[in-house]
DNA sequence: CCAAAAGTGTTGCGAGTACACCCATGG
DNA sequence: CCATGGGTGTACTCGCAACACTTTTGG
C-alpha cells in the first residue's frame, strides 16, 4: 500500500487531471454534440469530445469556459458539471482522471465558424454518435443523461434555442431528448409556468400558418427563481 | 485513518486527486453525516469529511468503497457520485482536486463501532454541521443536495433504514430531508408504487398503538426497475 | 379549393389533498 | 379513563391527457 503511493508525479502524463467539455446544440429537430478529430496519438484522426488538461491555477469551471472559448469563441454561458471518470485504464498513456462539463449553445451563432473548421470538427446527433476515442462514448451517454435530468426541472432548453423561437422548437427539444411525443395543446399548458414574451413577429416562408415567435423573459424568470416561485417540471411517461 | 500521509504532500503531491466519502445515517428523526477529527495538519483536530488520495491503480468507485470500508467495515453497499471540486486554493498545501461520493448506511449496524472511536469520529445532523476543514462545508451542502435530488426519484431512503422499519420511519427521512411535513395518509398512498412487505411484527414498548414493521421487497423492486415499471416520484411543495 | 401546422377550448378521468374517524397501546 | 400516534376511508379539487375544433398560411 505504501509502495503504490511512492509514484512520482513529475511526468505530467503519468497522473493528471483533465476536463472534457460536451457542447450541445440543437438544429433541425435534433440535439447534436460537437466532436473534434484528434490531431495526435493516441486515437489520432478519430472523433473525440473536446477537452484539455486543467492548468495548475485553474478552477474546474474556468477550465470548462476556457475549452469552450478556445474552440468556439463563445463566452459567458452556463456550464454544468456532470460526472467524473477515473478508470485507471481509460487513457492508454497514463492515469488521467477527467471531469465532464456540458454547455448548451445556439448552433446558429456558430455557422460560419463550423464551416471554417469543417474538416476537424463536426456536430453529430446525440443518438447517432459514432465510436469515439478513449471512453468518450460512455462520457457522452452519461452526460446526456445528466442533461436530460436537468431538462425536466430547469429552464435550460432555451440555451439551445435562438433568442426568438417558436413553441414548437421548444417542444422538439423535449421530444428528441426523451424520444417521446407530447400533445401540443398540453405541452403549451405546461409552459404556462415559464415566463415567455410573445413577440409581434411570425415565422416566414412556411407553407402553413406561421407560428408566433417568443422569447424567454429572463428578468421575470430570475425574479421567480429568487422568490422560489419557479416550479416547472416535466413528467416523463 | 484519513490524511495520515498529509505530511508527504509537499514532496509527493504537488498536484493530486482525492476522494471524499460522505456517509449518511438516519437516527431519531435526523439524517446525520459521519465526520472525522483530523489527526494532522492542516486543520489538525478539526472536523472533516473522511477522504483519501486515490491510489494509482484505483477507479473512483473502488476508492470510495475502500474509504468507506476502512472507516466503518461496511462493504457491498451502493455509492453515489456527487460533485467534483477543484478550486486551486481549496487545499493550503497544494493542488488537490477531489470527488465527492456518498453512501447511505444503517446507523444501527455501527453502534459499537461508533462507541469505540467516539473521540475521533462523530455523527452530526446534516442541518447542524459545524465549521469543517478545507471547503468541506461546501462539499457537504452540495452533496446533500444531490442526495435530496435522488431521494425524490430513487428508492434509496431504504438504505438508511434497518431491514425492518415502520412507515413513519420512512416518512421521517423525507420530512427531515426536505424540512417539510406530509399528511400520513397521503404519504402512504405515494408508497403504493414501491413494493413493501408487511411483516407479522410490530413495534414494542411504545405507549401508543404499535406500528407494523415492513421490509422492502428488493426482488420485486429489481424486476420492476428491469421492466421500467418503477415510477415513484415525490413532489416537493 | 386542399394540406399542413398553429393555436385554443372542453370534457372526463385520476392522482393527490384535506380531513375525519377508528384502533391499539401505556399509564 | 386519557393521551398518543397508527392506520384507513371518503369526498373534493385540481392537474392533466385526450381530442375536437378553428385559424392562417402556401400552393
Amino acid at each position: 500500500m505504501e509502495n503504490k503511493r511512492d509514484h512520482k508525479l513529475d511526468n505530467f502524463f503519468s497522473y493528471s487531471f483533465s476536463l472534457d467539455c460536451l457542447i450541445f446544440g440543437f438544429q433541425d429537430g435534433k440535439i447534436n454534440l460537437l466532436l473534434v478529430k484528434r490531431e495526435s496519438e493516441p486515437f489520432k484522426d478519430q472523433w473525440a469530445i473536446p477537452g484539455d488538461l486543467i492548468y495548475p491555477d485553474e478552477d474546474l469551471p474556468n477550465a470548462a469556459s476556457r475549452i469552450l472559448k478556445d474552440l468556439t469563441s463563445i463566452e459567458g454561458i452556463d456550464l454544468h458539471q456532470a460526472q467524473t471518470f477515473g478508470n485507471p485504464a481509460r487513457h492508454p498513456q497514463g492515469r488521467v482522471i477527467t471531469s465532464a462539463y456540458f454547455a448548451l449553445v445556439r448552433m446558429d451563432d456558430l455557422q460560419e465558424y463550423a464551416r471554417s473548421w469543417s474538416d476537424r470538427i463536426q456536430w453529430m446527433p446525440i443518438y447517432s454518435i459514432p465510436r469515439l476515442s478513449f471512453d468518450h462514448n460512455e462520457i457522452a451517454i452519461s452526460t446526456f443523461e445528466v442533461l436530460k435530468q436537468k431538462l425536466t426541472i430547469y429552464p435550460i432548453a432555451f440555451d439551445l434555442l435562438p433568442e426568438k423561437f417558436t413553441i414548437n422548437n421548444l417542444q422538439e427539444i423535449y421530444e428528441y431528448a426523451f424520444q417521446q411525443d407530447w400533445d401540443k395543446a398540453n405541452f403549451r399548458k405546461k409552459l404556462k409556468k415559464i415566463p415567455l414574451i410573445k413577440l409581434n413577429e411570425k415565422q416566414k416562408n412556411v407553407k402553413h400558418r406561421p407560428a408566433s415567435l417568443f422569447k424567454l423573459d429572463s428578468e421575470q424568470l430570475s425574479k421567480m427563481i429568487k422568490r422560489e416561485d419557479y416550479s416547472f417540471s416535466l413528467k416523463i411517461n
